[in-house]
DNA sequence: CCAATTAAATTCCAATTTGGAACTTCTAGC
DNA sequence: GCTAGAAGTTCCAAATTGGAATTTAATTGG
């Protein structure tokens, strides 16, 4: 079975995450929650491919998650909010980043 | 950037979903909750690929999320039970069932 | 002994998705 | 005209996924 045809399953969790479950999803989300609204704020915050990231931002406006707003007329220039849908997401991205802080510590050394 | 890099991110969402972000480990860890724990339930119940499947039941147990368990010696046969670790999921995951009971309607019709 | 069954995977290969870098479009400023 | 900035799009190779069949190990029934 294809993970696409998981948006009407009969459980909740699995139509959430047929929208937002792959690699990259929430993490542009994360990025609107910070105040980021930019394709390439969004791709240089992430370091997700401009490519994918362009497939993401298409899908998430169709899903209505967010919205595609042009803040420039001439040059047109577009960037993306969260609706009121999508800022319903908070608690999901909360209790993803408490479980990280938790749960897996940064290797890295700061010096 | 590889997505798999992102498991030393400054970010606990981003380390969080390098582990549980991928398109099928979240309804596995679902399934955990709902007292399964064998390989053909998690198969049966979520319609991925046993090829998969095994993929992430390995990296799960390799997080600490599940325990693999013998539960018969002979013939040898194993299960997979939540850890505490992978019991503080919980929140995370009813956040994302809350958001898609009330935004993801079930389009199928029950007649 | 021999075939059938159960459970937990593993293997093979085609199809789909992703990653990376370069390219396009539109406009502004010099 | 030339350069720069922003938002994508295009091309192709590499990696991942989906599906079906096969493997392994032990158990039951004849």
């Amino acid at each position: 079975m294809k993970f696409s045809e998981l948006d009407d399953n009969w459980c909740p969790v699995a139509r959430t995450l047929s929208i937002v479950g792959d690699r990259w999803t929430l993490l542009i989300i994360r990025d609107c929650f910070m105040g980021l609204s930019k394709f390439d704020e969004f791709a240089n915050s992430t370091g997700m491919t401009r490519h994918i990231l362009a497939a993401r931002l298409k899908k998430l406006v169709e899903a209505g998650i967010l919205e595609r707003r042009a803040y420039s007329d001439r040059p047109k220039r577009y960037d993306y909010v969260l609706t009121d849908k999508g800022k319903e997401l908070g608690p999901a991205l909360t209790a993803l980043k408490d479980w990280g802080r938790r749960h897996i510590p940064v290797r890295r050394t700061t010096g």
